[in-house]
DNA sequence: TTTTGTGCAAAGCGTTTGCACCATA
DNA sequence: TATGGTGCAAACGCTTTGCACAAAA
């Protein structure tokens, strides 16, 4: 049924456009290019940034409308605000926390589940049903650690 | 050596401002008060509107520096950023998640420690030191949940 | 009287919206 | 050719900053 298998994991962008009566575009290929072959987290400017030298022109608010579009369609997710950022990630990747450096403000991802059963369990018994959840650790790098160290 | 021992917890904000060298004015008793007779998360225009009687005039630059300051004194946790809305909570409260419904928008406390101890040695593990973390958990509030299911 | 705090207004920053032009289908 | 997407500019909401006046010590 697909056009085509490609190498890995490249679901038929193009196909799922059609299906929903959207139209295939450069940006959202390249857009879709760019979310699909990162394993961390994006910012819309962080997007933008590594379409500089694709498609130099492209706007802030395309970046956004179609990462909201892609996340409409699931190919990625809204996660954790940080400090008035959005962050985006990838489907493909397993839930996972984030963990903010006070001292570099660099931003890491981190192969943690961020809710736990007990957490559901726990919301449940004050009458919440759970979806999901963001967690975000603050603390020190290793970076910043070695540097305090010195 | 107090002026008054007044019902609850109230610890000595006037001796406390004092000790670092800063002023009693009646904006800070007043958020003090509000920020430590509340149970719940506050965010910075939701303290105003508390405010709108006792001190209808008062700015929210002023919550904001205030809050801030008494966050560098303890009094006070910036907690979480949701939508883009900083929380505070009284140090008084032990650390809790967060749930937002997804419906209604409201964010509601949880007692759940937001990180437990896996979260903390998987973080070490990839070179981390954890201080603090915030959870927010996604999905719908028993109200919403009652009204869905009507 | 000296110094800090407050209130006002405006600036920042990330995100969203309105609208004319362009490109997909 | 018709509809939907893009880019530009501007609006928006929350937070922060600059500065003159007021108030605490």
């Amino acid at each position: 049924m697909n056009t085509a298998t490609p190498q890995s994991k490249a679901l038929d962008l193009d196909e799922l456009l059609h299906q929903h009566g959207l139209r295939n575009t450069p940006q959202r290929q390249l857009i879709y290019r760019i979310v699909s072959s990162s394993a961390q987290h994006l910012s819309a400017v962080h997007v933008q940034h590594q379409l500089e030298t694709l498609m130099p022109g492209i706007s802030l608010p395309t970046v956004y409308a179609t990462l909201e579009l892609f996340a409409d369609l699931g190919i990625v997710r809204k996660m954790a605000m940080i400090d008035g950022v959005m962050l985006y990630d990838t489907g493909q990747q397993r839930p996972h926390a984030h963990m903010v450096c006070r001292n570099c403000g660099r931003i890491f991802d981190l192969d943690i589940p961020p809710v736990n059963s007990d957490d559901v369990t726990a919301a449940m018994n004050q009458g919440f049903r759970v979806d999901s959840g963001d967690l975000v650790l603050h603390g020190l790098c290793s970076d910043c650690r070695a540097k305090a160290n010195s």
